[in-house]
Formats: C-alpha cells, sequence, structure tokens
RNA sequence: GGGCGGUUAGCUCAGUUGGUAGAGCGCUUCGCUUACACCGAAGAUGUCAGAGGUUCGAGUCCUCUACCGCCCACCA
C-alpha cells in the first residue's frame, strides 16, 4: 500500500512528470527540511535496545568546513543512516570545537587587520567578546554546510566545547586528577612558541629539515694558555646561556679535562668540564656547549650535575639582560651577531654547512625555542595503562587495524602532558593560588571562594587556559551531559564508532580512551575508523596557501551533494590518502543521472497506481525477472558483509556496477519488451520487478546518496513514508536462483557475441539472420528467449532459426562459438572468407593455449591430490569447454575449406 | 635511527579468508534504437616495482632490494 504523506511538496513530486535530468539543488533542500522536520535525526531512548551512536568529531570554527570534513561526514552519515534502517536507535551527535591556538591566532589577526589592536591592548574580557562573536558566526555557516552535505545528525543534541556542559566537565576532570595527584604544577624544560606566546606540547612541534651550519667554537681552557675545547653548534646565540661544556666520560680526548674551567667566550664566564653518558665521542668535535635553558638535552644533563639555569631570552625570542651586550636582539640577529664577534676573536674555527631538523610551532609557523618554564602537567602513565590494555584485548578495535600498533606504540613511549596554555580563549584552568600559604587550589565549580588549605580569601586564579585537547578528549560523554547522571549519557556510551583522519591519532584518539577509561570506566567507542587525507588531483594536500583547496559547498553547487559523497567514498580506502579530482567527480554525477533516467523510464512506463512489491523471486517469472532478482539479492548479501566490514568504498561501487551494468544496461532493455505486451498482466509483472529491484537497491544506495535516492524512492511503489527510514534489505539466499543466473549468462555470452560479430563484419546497424545451432539441453531455452535475443542483439525476428541440429552449416556465414551455442549468421556477400578463416583461426589458437594451460594443471599429480576438490572440478570442466569449443571451431575452419 | 604505507591498463585507483587481474576516465570504431549524449554498442592496452622463498597454485603469505610518501625519535 503505498500510503499518503502529509506534505504537499512530497505530493507534487510524487504526481508530476520527471525532469529528463536530475536536479540536485531543488531535491537536496526539499529532503533534508523533511527529514528534520520529521525528526528522523532525533533517536528516541529505547531501553533494552543497543544504540548505534556516533559522536561527531568536533570541526574548528575557526573558518568554513574543507574536504576532510566532507570525508568525515561521509563516512559517518553512510554509517548512521544505514543503522537507522536497520531499525537500531541511531544518535549522530553534531558539535564544534573551540579550537584554542587557532581560534585565538584568528581573531587576534582580524583584531590587527580592522582595528590595530592586539589583545592586550584589549584585554582578556573584552578580547574574548570578540572571539565568541566570531565563534557564533562561524558556527553557523558550519551547521549550514553540515546540512548541505547531508549529516542526519540531531541537531538537539549541538554541542560546543564552551558550552557550560562541557565547562563544567573539563572542571571536574581537572579537580579530579588533580585531587588524585595526576595533575601536577612542575618547572620544566618546554617548548615555548616565540610567535603563539605560549608553551606548547611536543605533539604541536612539527621537525622540518632545513639548511644550516654547524659552526665549531673555540673554549680556552683555564690555566692553560693556548688550550681550548671546541665545540659545535647549530645554535651559537645559544651560548650566552652556557653553564659547562660536557664530554663523554670514555673519550680519551678530554679525560684529563674533566673537571677543569673553561673561559665562556663573549660572556666571560667559567664554567666546568662535566662528563656525561649522553654525550656522543663520534659526532662533531665530542664536546657539547650546555645550556640548560635552552636545549632539552642540555636541560637533563645540567639536572645530573646540577648546572645553574640561565635564561637568555625574552618571551619573544629576543635576547634578554641575561645576555649581556646581546640584549634586545632577535634570537636571528643575535645568532649572526655572535658569529661575527666569535670570528673577530678568533674562536670560530669552521663554519660547516649542515643540513638538520629545526623545531617549528605547528600554529605559529615559527621555531619554537625551548625554555624551562612552570607549567600545569598531567601524570600520564596511569591514564596510558588502561587505554593500552583497551587496545591489546580488542575492546578497541582499529579499522584499518595497522594504527593499532601505531596506537599501542605511542602510549607505551607517553611522555607526561604539559596541559596549560598562555592563551585568553580557551578553559580556564580551574586553580586559584593562595597569597597567604601559597598553595594552590582546583575546584570543579565556576568559581572558588577560598584557599583549601588555609581558608583566606585572598586567592587568585591562574591566568592560562587548557591545551585545546583537553576538552576534545572528553567529547565523548562531556556532549553526553556528564558529569551529571543523564539518561543521554547511561545510554549511549559508550559510542559505537569513532571515525577520524589518522593524523590525530595521539592527540585526540589515544587521550579520548585515557579519559574515557578513567573517568567513565569503558572505552568511549568499540571501533575507531581512521580516514586519510584528501589530496588534490596532484595529490599534494591541500591547503590554504597553495590555493589548491576544494570547497565542499562549491562542489555541491556544482556536482551535487550525492555526488560528493559517492565520489569520497568510492575513491577511498579506510587509511590511505586520496585524492579528488572532476572526473570522479563527474562520474557520480553521471550516476545519480543514471539512475534518475532509469526510475523516469520506468515510471513513464505507468508505474504510479501500482503497489509496492518486494523483490521476490517467482520460478514461473520469465528469465530476466529472475536472473535481476537473484543478482539484486546477491548485491544485497555482499553489501551487507561490506559494510559490516567497513568497506564502504567497495560496497559503494558494487551497487553502482549493479544499478549501471546489471539493471540499466541488462535487465531494463530486456523489460522493454513486455513493457510494450498485449498482455496487461504481464506488463504489471515485469514493472513490479522493474519498480521492486529499484526501490530495493535504492536501498541499498541510501546512505551513500541521500538526496537522489529519497527523491526517486518518492516516484516509485513503496511503504513508508520517507527511504531514511525504509528498512535496510536483508541477505535472504532462497532468492538466489543459480540456474537462472547461469542461463542469462549463456543468452548474454550469445547476444554478446552476435554484437561483436556485426560490429567486425560492419554490419552492426543492420538487422541480420541467424542460426542458433544450441546445445539439446539449452534449445528450449533459447527459444524461449528469441524476443530478447532478438532485440539486444539486433537480430530479424524472421530470420532467427534455433535448432539443435544442423547437418549442413551455411557456407557464407560467420560463425561464433560459446559455450552454450554456435551461432551462424549468413552474411551472404559481405562476408570475406578469407577474413573468416583467419578470425576462426585465431580463436582456435586462443582455445589452444587456454587447453594446455588447464592440462598442464591437470597433469600435475600435487594438484589434482592437494587442490581442493571444487577447483580440481572447476578445471576440468574449464577443460572440457575449451576442448568442446575448440572442436566446434576446427570444424568450421574444416567447413570452410 | 626506528616504524608504517604505496609501487597493478596512458591517468586515477579497486582487488580482506591465496585459485590465475577489474572499474572510471582517456583512446579507437560505430550509433540521436520511443530513460539517459551527464547516453548506448563494440574494441585495444597489464612480465600486478625487482629478486628470492613457502605452496599443487602468489597481485594476494614470508625475506631481501629499489624508488616515493608519511609517522615517531633529546645527535649538539
Amino acid at each position: 500500500m503505498s500510503e499518503l504523506i502529509d506534505s504537499g511538496e512530497l505530493e507534487k513530486s510524487e504526481k508530476k512528470e520527471m525532469d529528463k535530468a536530475y536536479n540536485p539543488q531543488a531535491a537536496e533542500k526539499k529532503w533534508y527540511d523533511f527529514w528534520e522536520k520529521q525528526n528522523y535525526f532525533t533517536p528516541q531512548i529505547k531501553e533494552g535496545s543497543a544504540p548505534f551512536t556516533i559522536i561527531m568529531p568536533p570541526p574548528n570554527v575557526t573558518g568554513a568546513l574543507h574536504i576532510g570534513h566532507a570525508l568525515t561526514v561521509a563516512v559517518e552519515d553512510a554509517l548512521i543512516r544505514w543503522h537507522r534502517m536497520c531499525g537500531e536507535v541511531t544518535l549522530y551527535l553534531p558539535g564544534s570545537d573551540h579550537a584554542g591556538i587557532s581560534g585565538e591566532t584568528v581573531v587576534e589577526k582580524l583584531l590587527l587587520e580592522t582595528e590595530g589592536k592586539t589583545k592586550n591592548d584589549l584585554g582578556r574580557e573584552e578580547f574574548l567578546n570578540r572571539v565568541w562573536d566570531w565563534m557564533h558566526k562561524y558556527r553557523d555557516v558550519i551547521d549550514d554546510q553540515l546540512r548541505a552535505l547531508g549529516a542526519s545528525c540531531d541537531w538537539t543534541r549541538k554541542c560546543f566545547t564552551m558550552d557550560a556542559g562541557p565547562q563544567k566537565a573539563v572542571r571536574k576532570v581537572f579537580k579530579t586528577l588533580f585531587d588524585e595527584g595526576l595533575i601536577y604544577r612542575a618547572e620544566r624544560i618546554v617548548n615555548w612558541c616565540p610567535g603563539s606566546l605560549t608553551v606548547i606540547s611536543d605533539l604541536e612541534v612539527d621537525m622540518e629539515e632545513e639548511d644550516g651550519f654547524l659552526w665549531h667554537i673555540r673554549y680556552p681552557v683555564q690555566g692553560e694558555e693556548g688550550r681550548f675545547v671546541t665545540v659545535a653548534t647549530t645554535r651559537p646565540e645559544t651560548m650566552l646561556g652556557d653553564t659547562a661544556v660536557a664530554v663523554n666520560p670514555n673519550d680519551a680526548r678530554y679525560k684529563d679535562l674533566v673537571g677543569k674551567m673553561l673561559l665562556l667566550p663573549l660572556m666571560h664566564r667559567e664554567i666546568p668540564i662535566v662528563a656525561d653518558e649522553g654525550v656522543e665521542s663520534d659526532f662533531g668535535t665530542g664536546a657539547v656547549k650546555v645550556t640548560p635553558g635552552h636545549d632539552p638535552l642540555d636541560f637533563e644533563i645540567g639536572q645530573r650535575h646540577h648546572l645553574p639555569i640561565i635564561n637568555i631570552m625574552n618571551p619573544n625570542a629576543s635576547i634578554n639582560q641575561n645576555g649581556g651586550a646581546y640584549a634586545g636582539l632577535d634570537r636571528f640577529v643575535a645568532r649572526k651577531q655572535v658569529v661575527k664577534d666569535l670570528e673577530a676573536a678568533g674562536l670560530l674555527i669552521k663554519t660547516e654547512p649542515y643540513r638538520h631538523s629545526v623545531p617549528y610551532s605547528q600554529r605559529a609557523g615559527v621555531p619554537i625555542e625551548p625554555l624551562v618554564k612552570e607549567q600545569w602537567w598531567v601524570k600520564i602513565g596511569p591514564l596510558a595503562q588502561p587505554a593500552l590494555e583497551a587496545a591489546q584485548d580488542g575492546r578497541l578495535k582499529f579499522v584499518p587495524e595497522r594504527f593499532k600498533k601505531t596506537y599501542t606504540d605511542w602510549l607505551e613511549n607517553i611522555h607526561d602532558w604539559p596541559v596549560s596554555r598562555q592563551l585568553f580563549w580557551g578553559h580556564r584552568i580551574p586553580v586559584y593560588f593562595c597569597n597567604n600559604c601559597n598553595k594552590a587550589s582546583a575546584t570543579a565549580e565556576e568559581t572558588l571562594a577560598k584557599c583549601d588549605h588555609c581558608g583566606s580569601t585572598d586567592i587568585w586564579q591562574d591566568p592560562d587556559v587548557l591545551d585545546t585537547w583537553f576538552s576534545s578528549g572528553l567529547w565523548p560523554f562531556s556532549t553526553l551531559g556528564w558529569p551529571d547522571q543523564t539518561a543521554d549519557s547511561a545510554y549511549f556510551y559508550p559510542g559505537s564508532v569513532m571515525e577520524t583522519g589518522y593524523d590525530i591519532i595521539f592527540f585526540w584518539v589515544a587521550r579520548m580512551v585515557m579519559f574515557g577509561m578513567h573517568f567513565m570506566g569503558d572505552v568511549p567507542f568499540h571501533t575507531v575508523y581512521l580516514h586519510g587525507l584528501v589530496r588534490d588531483e596532484k595529490g599534494e594536500k591541500m591547503s590554504k596557501s597553495k590555493g589548491n583547496v576544494v570547497d565542499p559547498l562549491e562542489t555541491i553547487n556544482e556536482f551535487g551533494s550525492d555526488a560528493l559523497r559517492f565520489t569520497l567514498l568510492t575513491s577511498s580506502t579506510p587509511g590511505n590518502d586520496s585524492k579528488m579530482s572532476r572526473t570522479k567527480l563527474l562520474d557520480s554525477r553521471n550516476f545519480a543521472n543514471k539512475i534518475w533516467n532509469a526510475t523516469r523510464f520506468i515510471t513513464l512506463s505507468g508505474t504510479s497506481e501500482l503497489n509496492y512489491q518486494a523483490p521476490k523471486l517467482e520460478t514461473d517469472a520469465p528469465l530476466a525477472d529472475r536472473w535481476i532478482v537473484s543478482e539484486y539479492f546477491m548485491l544485497v548479501g555482499e553489501v551487507n558483509r561490506l559494510l559490516e566490514a567497513y568497506q564502504l568504498g567497495e560496497a559503494g561501487r558494487l551497487i553502482y556496477d549493479f544499478l549501471w551494468g546489471e539493471f540499466c544496461d541488462w535487465y531494463i532493455e530486456a523489460a522493454k519488451l513486455r513493457l510494450n505486451s498485449a498482455d496487461a498482466a504481464e506488463k504489471r509483472r515485469v514493472q513490479a520487478t522493474l519498480t521492486g529491484v529499484l526501490e530495493g537497491a535504492l536501498r541499498l544506495l541510501h546512505p551513500f546518496m541521500p538526496f537522489v535516492t529519497e527523491e526517486l524512492w518518492h516516484n516509485l511503489p513503496h511503504e513508508g513514508e520517507s527511504l531514511i527510514v525504509a528498512p535496510w534489505p536483508q541477505p535472504d539466499e532462497s532468492q538466489i536462483d543459480r540456474a537462472a543466473l547461469a542461463q542469462f549468462e549463456a543468452l548474454r555470452q550469445v547476444i554478446r557475441g552476435i554484437r561483436n560479430a556485426k560490429t567486425e563484419a560492419k554490419v552492426e546497424n543492420k538487422k541480420v539472420a541467424a542460426i542458433v545451432l544450441a546445445k539439446p539441453q539449452l534449445k528450449e531455452l533459447f527459444e524461449r528467449e528469441a524476443e530478447t535475443l532478438v532485440r539486444l542483439a539486433g537480430v530479424e525476428a524472421q530470420k532467427l532459426t534455433i535448432t539443435d541440429t544442423l547437418p549442413t552449416p551455411p557456407a557464407q556465414a560467420l560463425a561464433l562459438v560459446t559455450d552454450a551455442a554456435t551461432v551462424y549468421l549468413p552474411l551472404s556477400g559481405l562476408l570475406d572468407l578469407e577474413v573468416e578463416r583467419t578470425r576462426l583461426a585465431k580463436e582456435i589458437e586462443e582455445a589452444q593455449r587456454e587447453i594446455e594451460k588447464s592440462e598442464k594443471m591437470l597433469a600435475n599429480p600435487n594438484f589434482a591430490e592437494r587442490a581442493p576438490a571444487a577447483v580440481v572440478g572447476k578445471e576440468r570442466e574449464k577443460l572440457a569447454t575449451a576442448q568442446e569449443r575448440l572442436a566446434k571451431l576446427a570444424q568450421r575452419l574444416k567447413d570452410l575449406n
């Protein structure tokens, strides 16, 4: 029964005759609004029934979405729609991220451009107002883009990392970890970003290979006139903060010098020579200048030898007053000056070109400067252990599996996490320092009234904010209302799948798992699906500076949302990078148009009054019907299998092949005959199969191309009010008729053979006569399918002969041998016998090659013994068929001579 | 210095329980056959990077090599 929908728009689309081509714009808007209005995106909690949940990775609110986000949505929404159609309670929760540093940077830049002011000119409060303005603006842009992509997410549960809920979650987590001793404050060497003026973690530092120099500098030995120790460095300006020179304890060259003093050039300071295992004797000169204040390794050496730490840099990486004469100079200017001065002093003995890695700040794009600062740290070991175990015991699965190793390797070698950032924008660290007792108190509340230790009210809040990934790490449960005991967090946690890029496994995935295990006692999701980078046509990474970014909205406008989604899904495999190109988008667009026209053709035959009928194998139905229903159920089986294995691309391709290659190219063509039939019952039957199979295929395709499928579905007989909630097709072996598949294949071979022969004989546009000499058991099949043969192969109906005996084959005829039949095309006058002989000879050769190959295989006693019987049987059959073909071809050749 | 990926038709890529290689685009030749030229029909093209091994059988498993790319790593 075809329900009436309470929607004028829908009514119209069902009645109106379809356009000649698919127009995505209108359909996309219409159906997205309809779905949303019908609340299909908002799940109702159903106790006792396991939900399918995907929490969307929150895009940064620093600009518009890029193509990578489109891939994320394409994959996630396909999974969501598939599970929704399977009848599961399905939650796709959208949100966005405040993007700490980059958020702050974007607004700072804007402020400078438009008002010529810095954030400090405005002050914290006013600056934050400006950031919020920006965020509100871009959140809307992003929401619109997600809608355009067709993301079937529950907007009623939309979340932002800076919403009150997540803020509360952040404080709760901080306070808990603080009380557990897993958050502590310590002075260590950290990565300082002179561009953003904040500390950043190791993950936010990129190493970049650069051509630089290794400067060899002599440090005079005190009390030994004329003796020097030569050190090599890539950052000579740091010598201003040197507090020692270190050598390997086993280095014979320097053994007698250990413990002696050197005179630090330029600074005229005495520094000791220390012996440390960390120094490699065979690198450089074997002696290392030690700057504990500005180098991680030197810092460690300094700790071991109790060396003083001298900070010679200002926050903006210029030299401070500890740098003596160089104070005020930018670090790179100072570098040049130091080198110049050393040269003048005769202490620079070598300037060696040297390629090395320089640490850059990911966000600001400038080299970072290691320096010693007091920061808040997360003691990560106790959090990492359960996260590691979850992956090892399989509670957490990775797609593709290889990323499990990436993940576990990182967790096994993890370092404590510096979480404070010297920014305005972000979650303020919920810690108050006491002016009375100098101790720190953390709180889970919005503010703290008095010191936890001495009760003093003379307290002040830490000005820093938290690393943006701290709140991201809580995303799987902060979005569900935690720390409050909510129905959502009880029902939807843990989530099902986390789909994101492999580039943020450490930043994000690992941290979500650590926090999830610690605070919720369970993994935040069972499966991590990792996609690769979407690159441009040349395989280059897309970036604004290169100008090769593909804007999803522009693409959607040009090709349609479905085309973009289908392209993204079918041109990528999990974990691998993919390339985006116009030709692929065109192909997907054409596919949408192809199925549009198939539907159009079918409906034009008058199907609007038909009742819905599911594809069903009917033993008395014509071969083509039994064949297409069988093919359809084969497809259903494969698609289900592939989706369960997260092989979305492969599944999409199969649906494409089925719809285009089988349904349109063969079934519709074969069906045309019966659509014109005078027999009404016959016509209805073929219409039922056409619409039923197409409707089923549209269901399968819906997760990949939601809009066009929904639009078409309403043009076909259907049950229910929307495809988005139509039941997902279930595999059914009983609906697969193997004999029908084989028979149709036999018919197809003959049709293809005739078409091919006609082309070769250059008569492809003419109807020809044909004599089909069928295998006796297949004679009946060809007789029954004579009309199909006539129509699809271009044979003249009156001149078609079907027989299983032919005492004298026609001499003036082209002969083609298929497994099922030998077909003679009498082309009197048009046939060049010499050409025909050559053609036959070539085919004979081919058959012989095949026979040889099979015989060789079968002759191998090991093959017969060890290969499975089915494989051996298949090979025997192949050999027999080839031999049969060879015999027929040889006979024909003989006849022609 | 470790680790991971890629190397398949001119181009872009599929090919997941090892059974003898596919798609799209492009190319060649036909075609407006009453859904579609965003189309249809026919066709050409591959020592599956190289070498070795396991196996009756390897694009698919193992080892090594080459080139390309990525990730991790405190050699100044």
